[in-house]
DNA sequence: ACACGAATAGAACGAACGCTCTATCCAGTA
DNA sequence: TACTGGATAGAGCGTTCGTTCTATTCGTGT
Protein backbone atom coordinates (compact mmCIF):
# COMPACT_ATOMS: atom_id res chain seq x y z
CA UNK A 1 0.00 0.00 0.00
CA UNK A 2 1.25 3.65 -0.64
CA UNK A 3 2.49 5.87 2.03
CA UNK A 4 -0.51 7.38 4.48
CA UNK A 5 0.37 11.18 4.30
CA UNK A 6 -1.54 14.68 6.06
CA UNK A 7 -1.94 17.25 2.99
CA UNK A 8 0.67 19.62 4.25
CA UNK A 9 3.33 17.59 5.58
CA UNK A 10 6.06 16.27 3.20
CA UNK A 11 8.64 13.42 3.61
CA UNK A 12 11.86 13.10 4.31
CA UNK A 13 12.69 12.54 0.34
CA UNK A 14 11.24 15.79 -0.47
CA UNK A 15 12.34 17.59 2.07
CA UNK A 16 16.13 16.50 1.59
CA UNK A 17 15.66 17.41 -2.52
CA UNK A 18 14.48 21.13 -1.42
CA UNK A 19 16.99 21.80 0.63
CA UNK A 20 19.55 20.03 -1.33
CA UNK A 21 18.05 22.67 -4.90
CA UNK A 22 17.83 25.28 -2.22
CA UNK A 23 21.89 24.98 -0.94
CA UNK A 24 23.05 24.04 -4.27
CA UNK A 25 20.86 27.19 -5.98
CA UNK A 26 23.38 29.48 -3.39
CA UNK A 27 26.00 27.74 -3.08
CA UNK A 28 26.83 25.93 -5.95
CA UNK A 29 27.45 22.09 -6.23
CA UNK A 30 30.99 21.89 -5.08
CA UNK A 31 30.70 24.31 -2.09
CA UNK A 32 27.61 22.04 -0.55
CA UNK A 33 28.41 19.13 1.62
CA UNK A 34 26.28 15.63 2.27
CA UNK A 35 26.65 17.27 6.08
CA UNK A 36 25.21 20.30 5.76
CA UNK A 37 22.12 18.94 2.92
CA UNK A 38 21.62 16.52 6.22
CA UNK A 39 21.08 18.89 8.71
CA UNK A 40 19.40 21.72 7.36
CA UNK A 41 16.93 19.63 5.92
CA UNK A 42 16.48 17.74 9.54
CA UNK A 43 17.59 14.20 8.21
CA UNK A 44 20.43 12.38 9.07
CA UNK A 45 23.21 10.81 6.60
CA UNK A 46 21.96 7.55 6.08
CA UNK A 47 18.63 8.51 5.65
CA UNK A 48 19.96 10.68 2.28
CA UNK A 49 22.00 7.39 1.17
CA UNK A 50 19.19 5.29 2.11
CA UNK A 51 16.94 7.68 -0.40
CA UNK A 52 19.67 8.52 -2.45
CA UNK A 53 22.13 5.34 -3.00
CA UNK A 54 24.08 7.39 -5.94
CA UNK A 55 25.19 9.89 -3.14
CA UNK A 56 26.09 13.26 -4.23
CA UNK A 57 25.64 13.21 -8.08
CA UNK A 58 22.14 11.33 -7.56
CA UNK A 59 20.79 14.08 -5.67
CA UNK A 60 22.29 17.02 -7.57
CA UNK A 61 20.14 15.46 -10.53
CA UNK A 62 17.43 15.41 -8.63
CA UNK A 63 17.99 18.93 -7.42
CA UNK A 64 18.35 20.18 -10.60
CA UNK A 65 14.89 18.34 -11.65
CA UNK A 66 13.12 20.08 -9.04
CA UNK A 67 14.31 23.65 -10.15
CA UNK A 68 13.56 22.82 -13.04
CA UNK A 69 9.55 22.30 -12.33
CA UNK A 70 10.03 25.16 -9.71
CA UNK A 71 10.84 27.75 -12.76
CA UNK A 72 8.84 26.04 -14.94
CA UNK A 73 5.69 26.53 -12.61
CA UNK A 74 6.93 30.31 -12.58
CA UNK A 75 6.39 30.61 -16.06
CA UNK A 76 3.54 29.42 -16.26
CA UNK A 77 2.03 31.99 -14.00
CA UNK A 78 3.55 34.58 -15.57
CA UNK A 79 2.03 33.32 -18.78
CA UNK A 80 -1.36 32.81 -17.38
CA UNK A 81 -1.57 36.38 -15.92
CA UNK A 82 -0.09 38.72 -18.80
CA UNK A 83 -2.06 37.34 -22.80
CA UNK A 84 0.49 39.41 -24.80
CA UNK A 85 3.49 36.99 -24.87
CA UNK A 86 6.24 40.45 -24.86
CA UNK A 87 4.09 41.94 -21.54
CA UNK A 88 4.81 38.42 -20.32
CA UNK A 89 8.31 38.70 -20.49
CA UNK A 90 8.26 42.08 -18.88
CA UNK A 91 6.40 41.00 -15.67
CA UNK A 92 8.96 37.86 -15.75
CA UNK A 93 11.98 40.98 -15.58
CA UNK A 94 9.78 42.60 -12.52
CA UNK A 95 9.02 39.77 -10.51
CA UNK A 96 12.62 37.83 -10.75
CA UNK A 97 14.11 41.21 -9.89
CA UNK A 98 11.90 41.53 -7.19
CA UNK A 99 12.96 38.07 -5.59
CA UNK A 100 16.22 38.60 -6.54
CA UNK A 101 16.19 41.69 -4.64
CA UNK A 102 14.10 40.01 -1.34
CA UNK A 103 16.57 37.46 -1.08
CA UNK A 104 19.96 39.45 -0.62
CA UNK A 105 20.76 39.23 -4.39
CA UNK A 106 21.32 35.20 -3.40
CA UNK A 107 18.39 33.18 -5.05
CA UNK A 108 19.36 33.34 -8.50
CA UNK A 109 18.60 30.64 -11.29
CA UNK A 110 18.06 27.15 -9.51
CA UNK A 111 20.09 25.43 -12.11
CA UNK A 112 23.26 27.48 -13.58
CA UNK A 113 25.88 27.28 -10.89
CA UNK A 114 25.39 23.38 -10.99
CA UNK A 115 24.94 23.42 -14.32
CA UNK A 116 28.05 25.10 -15.48
CA UNK A 117 30.10 23.11 -12.10
CA UNK A 118 28.90 19.52 -13.81
CA UNK A 119 29.76 20.82 -17.65
CA UNK A 120 32.69 18.15 -18.95
CA UNK A 121 32.69 16.74 -15.18
CA UNK A 122 29.25 15.09 -14.29
CA UNK A 123 27.02 14.11 -17.70
CA UNK A 124 24.18 13.05 -15.42
CA UNK A 125 23.19 16.59 -14.06
CA UNK A 126 24.40 18.47 -17.36
CA UNK A 127 21.66 16.45 -18.96
CA UNK A 128 18.87 17.18 -16.38
CA UNK A 129 20.33 20.79 -16.68
CA UNK A 130 20.18 20.74 -20.44
CA UNK A 131 16.56 19.36 -20.12
CA UNK A 132 15.44 22.40 -18.10
CA UNK A 133 16.75 24.48 -20.41
CA UNK A 134 14.96 22.83 -22.88
CA UNK A 135 11.72 22.59 -20.92
CA UNK A 136 11.74 26.16 -20.11
CA UNK A 137 12.06 27.25 -24.35
CA UNK A 138 9.19 25.07 -24.91
CA UNK A 139 7.01 26.89 -22.27
CA UNK A 140 8.16 30.16 -24.37
CA UNK A 141 7.83 28.58 -27.51
CA UNK A 142 4.11 27.47 -26.73
CA UNK A 143 3.41 30.93 -25.67
CA UNK A 144 4.79 32.86 -28.74
CA UNK A 145 3.02 29.94 -31.11
CA UNK A 146 -0.42 30.68 -29.39
CA UNK A 147 -0.19 34.12 -30.14
CA UNK A 148 0.24 33.33 -34.02
CA UNK A 149 4.29 33.74 -34.38
CA UNK A 150 5.54 31.49 -36.96
CA UNK A 151 6.99 28.22 -35.70
CA UNK A 152 10.74 29.12 -36.92
CA UNK A 153 10.38 32.61 -35.17
CA UNK A 154 9.15 31.66 -31.95
CA UNK A 155 11.74 28.54 -31.80
CA UNK A 156 14.55 31.09 -31.71
CA UNK A 157 12.94 33.73 -29.76
CA UNK A 158 12.61 31.52 -26.86
CA UNK A 159 16.11 30.44 -26.78
CA UNK A 160 17.37 34.50 -26.48
CA UNK A 161 14.26 34.46 -24.01
CA UNK A 162 15.61 31.95 -21.82
CA UNK A 163 19.28 32.98 -22.50
CA UNK A 164 18.91 36.86 -21.62
CA UNK A 165 16.83 36.59 -18.57
CA UNK A 166 19.47 33.73 -17.67
CA UNK A 167 22.20 36.37 -18.59
CA UNK A 168 20.40 39.33 -16.94
CA UNK A 169 19.24 37.57 -13.80
CA UNK A 170 23.74 36.61 -13.30
CA UNK A 171 24.93 40.20 -13.61
CA UNK A 172 21.72 41.49 -11.71
CA UNK A 173 23.17 39.15 -9.07
CA UNK A 174 26.96 39.78 -9.24
CA UNK A 175 26.18 43.41 -9.52
CA UNK A 176 23.78 43.43 -6.76
CA UNK A 177 21.11 45.55 -9.03
CA UNK A 178 17.81 45.25 -10.57
CA UNK A 179 18.57 47.51 -13.97
CA UNK A 180 20.46 44.35 -15.99
CA UNK A 181 16.47 42.62 -15.36
CA UNK A 182 14.66 45.84 -16.47
CA UNK A 183 16.62 46.28 -19.44
CA UNK A 184 16.57 42.99 -20.50
CA UNK A 185 12.45 43.17 -20.31
CA UNK A 186 12.13 46.11 -22.25
CA UNK A 187 14.62 44.87 -25.21
CA UNK A 188 13.02 41.32 -25.16
CA UNK A 189 9.50 42.81 -25.29
CA UNK A 190 11.40 44.94 -28.40
CA UNK A 191 12.36 42.22 -29.99
CA UNK A 192 9.29 40.07 -29.78
CA UNK A 193 7.33 43.08 -31.37
CA UNK A 194 9.52 43.70 -34.19
CA UNK A 195 8.42 39.98 -35.21
CA UNK A 196 4.76 41.03 -35.47
CA UNK B 1 66.54 46.96 -9.54
CA UNK B 2 63.82 44.89 -11.80
CA UNK B 3 64.21 41.19 -13.11
CA UNK B 4 65.89 40.65 -16.12
CA UNK B 5 63.90 38.51 -18.17
CA UNK B 6 63.82 36.99 -21.92
CA UNK B 7 61.34 38.28 -23.80
CA UNK B 8 58.98 35.08 -24.55
CA UNK B 9 59.41 33.64 -21.07
CA UNK B 10 56.91 34.13 -18.69
CA UNK B 11 57.46 33.80 -14.86
CA UNK B 12 56.29 31.77 -12.25
CA UNK B 13 53.96 33.77 -10.84
CA UNK B 14 52.07 34.77 -14.34
CA UNK B 15 52.23 31.03 -14.67
CA UNK B 16 50.21 30.23 -11.55
CA UNK B 17 47.59 33.02 -12.38
CA UNK B 18 46.77 31.53 -15.94
CA UNK B 19 47.23 27.91 -14.57
CA UNK B 20 44.40 28.78 -12.06
CA UNK B 21 42.36 31.14 -14.70
CA UNK B 22 41.68 28.37 -17.10
CA UNK B 23 41.63 25.56 -14.75
CA UNK B 24 38.34 27.81 -12.91
CA UNK B 25 36.80 28.52 -16.45
CA UNK B 26 36.70 24.83 -16.55
CA UNK B 27 36.19 23.44 -12.96
CA UNK B 28 34.77 26.69 -11.03
CA UNK B 29 36.41 27.62 -7.94
CA UNK B 30 35.76 25.07 -5.33
CA UNK B 31 36.90 22.09 -7.43
CA UNK B 32 39.83 23.83 -8.90
CA UNK B 33 42.33 22.60 -5.62
CA UNK B 34 45.99 24.28 -5.25
CA UNK B 35 47.83 21.41 -5.53
CA UNK B 36 46.08 20.75 -8.83
CA UNK B 37 46.86 24.49 -9.76
CA UNK B 38 50.96 23.98 -8.59
CA UNK B 39 51.24 20.70 -10.39
CA UNK B 40 50.10 21.89 -13.63
CA UNK B 41 51.97 25.27 -13.54
CA UNK B 42 54.99 23.54 -12.72
CA UNK B 43 55.56 25.60 -9.03
CA UNK B 44 55.55 24.31 -6.05
CA UNK B 45 53.07 24.93 -3.20
CA UNK B 46 55.75 27.07 -1.84
CA UNK B 47 55.47 29.05 -5.11
CA UNK B 48 52.17 29.67 -4.74
CA UNK B 49 51.50 30.89 -1.34
CA UNK B 50 55.09 32.85 -1.58
CA UNK B 51 52.91 35.08 -4.80
CA UNK B 52 49.81 34.87 -2.79
CA UNK B 53 50.18 35.35 0.29
CA UNK B 54 46.21 35.52 0.51
CA UNK B 55 46.03 31.81 -0.71
CA UNK B 56 43.09 30.55 -2.87
CA UNK B 57 41.10 33.62 -2.50
CA UNK B 58 43.55 36.12 -3.71
CA UNK B 59 44.35 33.71 -6.19
CA UNK B 60 41.23 33.21 -7.64
CA UNK B 61 40.97 37.24 -8.07
CA UNK B 62 43.98 37.49 -10.17
CA UNK B 63 42.66 34.70 -12.27
CA UNK B 64 39.14 36.82 -13.12
CA UNK B 65 41.02 39.77 -13.82
CA UNK B 66 43.10 37.71 -16.40
CA UNK B 67 40.03 36.78 -17.61
CA UNK B 68 38.70 40.08 -18.05
CA UNK B 69 41.94 41.50 -19.78
CA UNK B 70 41.40 38.25 -21.97
CA UNK B 71 38.07 38.75 -23.36
CA UNK B 72 38.60 42.06 -23.65
CA UNK B 73 41.18 41.59 -25.53
CA UNK B 74 38.43 39.52 -27.68
CA UNK B 75 36.46 42.07 -27.91
CA UNK B 76 38.75 44.82 -29.24
CA UNK B 77 40.47 42.79 -31.93
CA UNK B 78 36.74 41.88 -33.25
CA UNK B 79 35.42 45.64 -32.72
CA UNK B 80 38.48 46.72 -34.98
CA UNK B 81 37.81 44.13 -37.63
CA UNK B 82 34.52 45.33 -38.14
CA UNK B 83 33.42 48.72 -38.75
CA UNK B 84 29.79 47.80 -37.99
CA UNK B 85 28.85 47.23 -34.58
CA UNK B 86 25.98 44.65 -35.05
CA UNK B 87 27.98 42.66 -37.58
CA UNK B 88 30.87 42.83 -34.74
CA UNK B 89 28.65 41.30 -32.38
CA UNK B 90 27.67 38.54 -34.66
CA UNK B 91 31.19 38.34 -35.82
CA UNK B 92 31.98 37.75 -32.00
CA UNK B 93 29.19 35.13 -31.40
CA UNK B 94 30.22 32.88 -34.47
CA UNK B 95 34.34 33.85 -33.10
CA UNK B 96 32.83 32.63 -29.60
CA UNK B 97 31.00 29.48 -30.63
CA UNK B 98 34.08 27.85 -32.92
CA UNK B 99 35.88 28.41 -29.75
CA UNK B 100 33.63 26.56 -27.74
CA UNK B 101 33.41 23.84 -29.83
CA UNK B 102 37.22 23.04 -30.68
CA UNK B 103 37.84 23.00 -27.02
CA UNK B 104 35.20 20.49 -26.35
CA UNK B 105 32.44 22.66 -25.04
CA UNK B 106 35.02 23.16 -21.98
CA UNK B 107 35.83 26.74 -22.62
CA UNK B 108 33.55 29.22 -21.49
CA UNK B 109 32.99 32.37 -20.28
CA UNK B 110 36.52 32.50 -17.87
CA UNK B 111 34.58 34.57 -15.28
CA UNK B 112 31.25 33.51 -14.91
CA UNK B 113 31.54 30.20 -13.28
CA UNK B 114 33.45 31.57 -10.58
CA UNK B 115 31.52 34.46 -10.13
CA UNK B 116 28.85 32.30 -9.40
CA UNK B 117 30.67 30.55 -6.88
CA UNK B 118 31.21 33.56 -5.32
CA UNK B 119 28.08 35.28 -5.13
CA UNK B 120 27.57 36.28 -1.51
CA UNK B 121 30.12 34.12 -0.39
CA UNK B 122 33.37 35.68 -1.36
CA UNK B 123 32.81 40.22 -1.63
CA UNK B 124 36.80 40.27 -3.43
CA UNK B 125 36.06 37.54 -6.39
CA UNK B 126 32.68 39.02 -6.73
CA UNK B 127 34.13 42.42 -6.89
CA UNK B 128 36.61 41.27 -9.25
CA UNK B 129 33.67 39.56 -11.71
CA UNK B 130 31.56 42.81 -11.61
CA UNK B 131 34.81 45.06 -13.05
CA UNK B 132 34.96 42.33 -15.70
CA UNK B 133 31.41 42.57 -16.73
CA UNK B 134 31.57 46.81 -16.60
CA UNK B 135 35.16 46.86 -18.13
CA UNK B 136 32.98 44.57 -21.35
CA UNK B 137 30.08 46.56 -21.54
CA UNK B 138 31.99 50.03 -21.73
CA UNK B 139 33.88 48.30 -24.47
CA UNK B 140 30.04 47.79 -26.29
CA UNK B 141 28.99 50.65 -25.35
CA UNK B 142 32.18 52.99 -27.01
CA UNK B 143 31.92 51.33 -29.95
CA UNK B 144 27.99 51.74 -30.39
CA UNK B 145 28.32 55.85 -29.28
CA UNK B 146 31.41 55.74 -31.90
CA UNK B 147 29.02 54.58 -34.86
CA UNK B 148 26.16 57.57 -33.53
CA UNK B 149 23.89 56.09 -31.47
CA UNK B 150 22.96 57.86 -28.45
CA UNK B 151 24.30 57.83 -24.71
CA UNK B 152 21.89 56.05 -23.14
CA UNK B 153 20.53 53.77 -25.95
CA UNK B 154 23.86 52.48 -25.99
CA UNK B 155 24.38 51.86 -22.60
CA UNK B 156 21.06 49.72 -22.30
CA UNK B 157 22.28 48.00 -25.37
CA UNK B 158 25.34 47.33 -23.87
CA UNK B 159 23.89 45.35 -21.17
CA UNK B 160 22.13 43.25 -23.12
CA UNK B 161 24.61 42.29 -25.48
CA UNK B 162 27.53 41.15 -22.95
CA UNK B 163 24.23 39.43 -20.97
CA UNK B 164 22.86 37.75 -24.07
CA UNK B 165 26.13 36.63 -25.16
CA UNK B 166 26.93 35.50 -21.48
CA UNK B 167 23.59 33.53 -21.34
CA UNK B 168 23.83 31.97 -24.69
CA UNK B 169 27.38 30.84 -24.17
CA UNK B 170 26.61 29.17 -21.19
CA UNK B 171 23.40 27.19 -22.94
CA UNK B 172 26.06 26.50 -25.83
CA UNK B 173 27.83 24.88 -23.16
CA UNK B 174 25.35 22.44 -21.40
CA UNK B 175 23.59 21.91 -24.82
CA UNK B 176 26.80 21.07 -26.52
CA UNK B 177 25.45 23.35 -29.49
CA UNK B 178 26.53 26.38 -31.28
CA UNK B 179 22.85 27.49 -31.77
CA UNK B 180 22.71 29.56 -29.19
CA UNK B 181 25.24 31.61 -29.48
CA UNK B 182 24.13 32.08 -33.75
CA UNK B 183 20.63 32.86 -32.89
CA UNK B 184 21.89 35.13 -30.22
CA UNK B 185 23.96 36.99 -32.65
CA UNK B 186 21.15 37.29 -34.96
CA UNK B 187 18.74 38.73 -32.71
CA UNK B 188 21.08 41.30 -31.11
CA UNK B 189 22.09 42.32 -34.78
CA UNK B 190 18.16 42.90 -34.71
CA UNK B 191 17.97 44.51 -31.74
CA UNK B 192 20.51 47.14 -32.26
CA UNK B 193 19.17 47.72 -35.99
CA UNK B 194 15.93 48.55 -34.69
CA UNK B 195 17.67 52.15 -32.43
CA UNK B 196 18.67 53.30 -36.01
C1' DA C 1 2.51 -11.45 19.36
C1' DC C 2 5.53 -11.79 15.68
C1' DA C 3 8.05 -10.80 11.56
C1' DC C 4 10.11 -8.01 8.13
C1' DG C 5 11.39 -4.33 5.30
C1' DA C 6 11.68 0.63 5.30
C1' DA C 7 13.67 4.28 7.60
C1' DT C 8 16.66 6.43 10.98
C1' DA C 9 20.92 7.04 13.40
C1' DG C 10 25.68 8.22 13.69
C1' DA C 11 30.41 6.26 14.26
C1' DA C 12 34.26 5.57 11.39
C1' DC C 13 37.05 5.30 7.01
C1' DG C 14 40.48 6.90 3.69
C1' DA C 15 41.32 10.70 0.85
C1' DA C 16 41.71 15.37 -0.18
C1' DC C 17 41.36 20.04 1.27
C1' DG C 18 43.66 24.86 2.37
C1' DC C 19 47.26 26.29 4.79
C1' DT C 20 51.59 26.57 7.85
C1' DC C 21 56.01 25.62 8.70
C1' DT C 22 60.98 24.88 8.34
C1' DA C 23 64.73 24.08 5.37
C1' DT C 24 67.25 24.82 1.29
C1' DC C 25 68.75 27.04 -2.88
C1' DC C 26 70.74 30.82 -5.34
C1' DA C 27 71.80 35.39 -7.32
C1' DG C 28 73.45 39.97 -5.97
C1' DT C 29 76.25 42.82 -2.83
C1' DA C 30 79.81 44.21 0.27
C1' DT D 1 83.90 34.81 1.75
C1' DA D 2 80.01 35.96 4.35
C1' DC D 3 75.46 38.05 4.28
C1' DT D 4 70.85 38.88 2.67
C1' DG D 5 66.32 38.23 0.89
C1' DG D 6 63.54 36.38 -2.80
C1' DA D 7 62.24 32.02 -4.48
C1' DT D 8 61.76 27.03 -4.20
C1' DA D 9 60.72 22.77 -1.95
C1' DG D 10 57.74 19.56 0.37
C1' DA D 11 56.49 17.41 4.87
C1' DG D 12 52.84 17.83 7.89
C1' DC D 13 49.04 20.40 10.39
C1' DG D 14 43.95 20.15 11.49
C1' DT D 15 39.74 19.84 9.16
C1' DT D 16 36.30 18.39 6.15
C1' DC D 17 34.92 15.70 2.38
C1' DG D 18 31.91 11.72 0.30
C1' DT D 19 31.06 7.35 1.47
C1' DT D 20 30.45 2.92 4.02
C1' DC D 21 29.07 0.38 7.70
C1' DT D 22 26.45 -1.74 11.54
C1' DA D 23 22.79 -1.13 14.71
C1' DT D 24 18.43 0.38 16.06
C1' DT D 25 13.74 2.06 15.59
C1' DC D 26 9.34 2.41 13.34
C1' DG D 27 5.16 1.07 10.90
C1' DT D 28 2.29 -2.25 9.11
C1' DG D 29 0.48 -6.93 7.57
C1' DT D 30 -0.30 -11.46 9.30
Amino acid sequence: MGTMRTQHEIGTRERIVRTTSRLMQRQGYEATGLKQISQEAQATLGSVYHFFPGGKRELAVEAVRHGDREFAEFLRAAFDKEDDPAAAIVACTRDLAEELRESGWLDGCPVTTTALESVGRAPEIQQAAEDAYENWRTLVRDKLTRSGFAGDVAHDLAHTVINTLEGAELSAQVSQSEAPLEIAGRHLARLIDSYR
